[in-house]
DNA sequence: TCTAATTCCTAGTATTTTACTAGGATTTAT
DNA sequence: ATAAATCCTAGTAAAATACTAGGAATTAGA
């Protein structure tokens, strides 16, 4: 029960993306090397973040990537389910419609099932991608202050 | 993202063991026949199981398996964990200790996956075994009321 | 208009994980 | 003795993962 590299690299990516790109579009080279993720792997994975409607793409030289909308209105959720198809650890028909499984016994773990799925994606939908861009502020300044010089 | 079979035919197998088995033990046959998973495949879930301390395996003819606690003592937790080595969506080095990765970017993500790791490991552990099987007999019962000549 | 930088698209592939199958050794009730 | 069961380990087919590779299309700027 892993969450895969899709979900683990591209919501990095977002981030640097709304950490990165004001105005201007940022490349996937420029993500790339600062997260180092491979080029060429990135680039699916920002592709299905397009397809989702949560980044636009500027094609030529010049180009790169914007996110579609303000930090504030994406959340984690949106950003995993495009990379990851969903977040249901548990797939079971009987989740679905009221049948489904074939005996008593088969059925009542989907209560289980169906308090796993609600949990997973009640947390993600909770967190904002604009609060973890927040975060990220702060623990760069932080760092600034213990290291005024520079020093690594 | 998805729980594998391991633990969705290991947790119907423990509903199995908490529903058919008071004093005598339940064979792996009968578990297998009833939930319809292979019996070999289901012995090596079982395994998990009792090396985890959650059942014990009687051997010999007329053998089978007993919960090694009382289904109240029994957390979903502590089945999908002994099923499935841990709930962890993500192991992330930086969650362990304070330190970790690269860089800070790399690390802001890294308070996504805690609440994701915390937000599944605690709905599992708030269920326990008790649970599942009470529900079950109130399903049963409730399939009986509708038919009560034993129409399928 | 040419060139370089970039996104866009698709196919292939090595590795890992999953989900089993198979079969023999050991133990125990009858 | 025999049959019924757990116990143990090795193998394996299929699926999923995590990439690599490379060419087509687009665009800014010289």
């Amino acid at each position: 029960m892993k969450l895969s590299t899709k979900g683990r690299y591209g919501l990095r990516a977002m981030i640097d993306l709304a950490q990165y790109g004001g105005e201007d579009p940022v490349s996937i080279a420029s993500i790339a090397a600062r997260q180092r993720i491979s080029e060429n792997y990135l680039e699916q994975l920002i592709a299905k973040l397009r397809r989702a409607g949560l980044v636009k793409g500027l094609r030529g030289a010049g180009g790169g990537y914007l996110l579609s909308r303000p930090p504030e209105e994406v959340s984690v959720g949106d950003i995993l389910r495009a990379l990851e198809g969903n977040l249901n650890p548990v797939e079971c028909p009987g989740l679905a419609g009221d049948g489904g499984c074939d005996g008593a016994d088969l059925c009542v773990a989907k209560y289980v099932w169906k308090r796993i799925n609600e949990s997973v994606n009640r947390t993600v939908d909770e967190m904002k991608l604009c609060d973890l861009v927040k975060e990220s502020r702060r623990v760069q300044e932080e760092r600034e202050n213990l290291h005024p010089h520079g020093i690594e």
